[in-house]
DNA sequence: TTTGGTAGTT
């Protein structure tokens, strides 16, 4: 034994100062099973492990560091070991492949020296561990059925490797055969289980393991009580999750971002952001994944002041930019209209993945920055970087806003080059690309040439164009495709009733409308956001209740009558405010975002942007009458829509001038 | 002497 510790030491110094070299393979495993697998091409260079990982010895650490290059040979420890077999340094040898996820190592550890251990519970439930950590449930199932003794610990392993390899139903399973089997769950098995229940849609099994936590008094664990408010807030029950919370007797930073997250989720931005004060209050301190879903939730309805601020608590309070809060932060700024913030973000994160690159290009390809994502898709390939599918929804995106519709047709090319298959979004994004460009023809074939059934939104897109183009027919033609998908959906109703209005076909307009009261379609209101001074006021058509309703209007006015001195005739009403119900349900248009404009104008100091969201597609009225007031006002307006952003500066806006 | 809960770009 001491011989061969002393080899591993000269290998190791060895290693230390010449490059890695692949070893011959030692006799005494040349007849095993294990070899196979190592002959195989790729099988030498992962069979080697960083020395500082695998060493329990803390001298040769000290010489190391952490330093992948620095290699050991795991096969000159298993051989040291199979000599004289060491339970320390098997274990070792098993917690490291474990924890380092080696697959490979773990099974060349188990093959050698399991033999030795047989009969030990401890052992075989840390081979069993290996195997479920590193994903491979069915060795992990098999180590564990040719146990000749579980316990709590092994059933525990098992749960949590089927939850976490999101085999859900084998995990839960387990609960009443382990009953059966008089193996008492611990706070472990338990948390294990509801956080798997949390992601099952059947709420039956986890309330009852609730009932099982309260019986037995598990309810007092932390780890126990985080995963019982997790459960509830991934299903939407956040009131069940929040008494559970408030009545947890132990909570940490854990307990806090599960309900955080759970409001996040459903897009609470403003709950998320007092549950995060109310954390700093009690002196609990924020993790990544506090930041991560705080940033989450800012980024749906633009909070941009607030994200800042707590993008500025997170750097005051020395977190560091962690992958994937980096990632998070990044899709907030680009959500919330600020690219600029965004490139900042992506310029300064320590480590860029796909979902990094993916989520620049999308804020590019919004702000119909055309040039810019092409720019930054051909920096991410010549690096390396593999597209996904997202990569190229955002390419076409850009291509679509930009108006280029051959770049368009080359790159839906080029996915199969990096075998990445087009989905239905794809197809509504070319069809988009065509109809904008007022290629209908071409758009029209195009889904007929589609390999898939087209969805309403392949033909939401064509009818979208006809009303950008004016194209009646083929506009009836879509429409009549989406009704016969579904029939209550107000959004191509609306396309068709302003298609019909744009060409004075008032019949049409009518019995449109006729139709969506026999279908009883409802129309969802038109909702508009903007942020003043950290508040985010929300405003609908008929908000006749706003207490600067008259400020408001008059706001308008002035500015609608500048807009008409410039020689702009709006097709639509200039009223803001119906001022009765049968005034409101005559009009075709609302105008959520001019009210939200003008209020902007009132509350906000000359040269500041002014940001809007809206629920629904921005109208062609707006849209131009937008343009007209960005020069007028001297304002820039970033308006997000359902589809993008419209940046308006100066009289022109950075999508194109598609209307 | 081994097992657990929180984030997720389209």
């Amino acid at each position: 034994m001491k011989r061969r510790i002393w080899s591993c030491k000269a290998r190791f110094c060895y290693a230390q100062n010449s490059a890695i070299q692949k070893p011959t393979l030692s006799a005494p495993f040349t007849s095993t099973a294990a070899t196979a697998s190592l002959t195989k091409s790729d099988g030498w260079d992962s069979t080697w492990l960083d020395a500082s990982c695998i060493l329990q010895d803390k001298d040769l650490l000290k010489k190391g560091g952490p330093d992948s290059k620095t290699g050991i040979y795991v096969l000159d420890l298993i051989e040291s070991c199979a000599l004289e077999p060491d339970r320390a340094l098997f274990t070792n040898l098993i917690k490291k492949c474990t924890n380092l996820k080696r697959l490979k190592e773990g099974r060349l550890v188990h093959a050698h020296l399991m033999s030795c251990f047989r009969e030990d519970l401890v052992m075989n439930n840390n081979i069993l561990n290996m195997y479920a950590k590193c994903g491979s449930m069915e060795e992990a199932q098999k180590v564990f059925e040719e146990m000749p003794v579980t316990d709590t610990v092994s059933w525990t392993a098992l749960i949590t490797g089927y939850t976490q390899s999101g085999l859900l139903e084998d995990a839960v399973v387990l609960f009443p055969e382990m009953l059966r089997a008089d193996v008492k769950p611990n706070e472990f098995t338990l948390s294990s289980l509801l956080k798997a229940s949390g992601t099952r849609h059947n709420n039956g099994f986890g309330r009852q393991l609730h009932g099982y936590c309260l019986k037995h008094g598990y309810i007092l664990n932390v780890y126990v009580g985080s995963a019982l408010v997790d459960m509830y807030a991934r299903w939407e029950n956040i009131k069940d999750a929040e008494s559970i919370f408030n009545g947890l007797v132990s909570k940490n930073e854990v307990s806090w971002n599960a309900l955080i997250a759970g409001h996040a989720r459903k897009g609470e931005g403003e709950l998320a952001l007092s549950l995060f004060s109310r954390m700093l209050r009690k002196d609990f301190k924020p993790t990544p994944f506090t930041y991560s879903s705080i940033f989450g939730s800012l980024s749906s309805t633009g909070f941009l002041e607030q994200g800042k601020w707590v993008h500025a608590h997170m750097i005051k309070s020395g977190s560091q930019l962690v992958g994937f809060v980096g990632n998070t932060l990044l899709d907030m700024y680009a959500k919330s209209g600020s690219i600029e913030d965004a490139e900042k973000v992506f310029s300064r994160m320590l480590k860029l993945d796909l979902v990094s690159w993916n989520s620049l290009l999308k804020g590019y390809a919004q702000h119909g920055r055309g040039s810019d994502t092409l720019e930054l898709f051909k920096r991410m390939l010549s690096i390396g970087v593999n597209p996904s599918d997202v990569t190229f929804l955002a390419i076409l995106t850009a291509c679509s806003h930009v108006g280029c519709v051959q770049e368009g047709e080359y790159y839906f090319q080029l996915m199969k080059t990096y075998a990445v298959e087009p989905q239905v979004s794809h197809y509504v994004t070319m069809v988009d690309l065509f109809g904008r460009a007022g290629l209908l023809d071409q758009a029209e074939r195009f889904i007929q040439n589609m390999p898939i059934e087209p969805n309403m939104a392949v033909w939401g897109a064509l009818l979208g164009a006809c009303r950008m183009h004016k194209n009646l027919e083929l506009g009836a033609y879509a429409a009549q495709r989406i009704f016969e998908l579904d029939s209550n959906d107000s959004g191509p109703h609306m396309l068709l009733s302003n298609i019909y209005a744009s060409a004075g076909r008032w019949d049409d307009v009518a019995n449109v409308r006729s139709m969506m009261r026999v279908n009883q379609v409802k129309k969802e209101p038109a909702i508009s956001w903007v942020e003043i001074k950290n508040c985010v006021h929300s405003f609908v058509a008929n908000d006749d209740i706003h207490p600067q309703r008259e400020e408001i209007q008059k706001m308008w006015e002035k500015v609608s009558t500048k807009i008409k001195e410039v020689g702009y005739v709006p097709d639509s009403s200039q009223v803001l405010f119906y001022s009765n119900q049968q005034e409101k349900e005559e009009r075709l248009q609302v105008h959520s975002e001019k009210i939200a404009f003008a209020f902007a104008l009132l509350n906000t100091p000359p040269g500041s942007t002014i940001r809007i969201k809206k629920n629904i597609r921005i109208c062609p009225d707006c849209h131009s009458a937008f343009k007209f007031a960005s020069k007028i006002m001297g304002r820039d307006i970033i308006l997000r829509d359902t589809n993008r952003f419209h940046h308006f500066q100066d009289g022109s806006c950075s999508c194109g001038d598609y209307w």
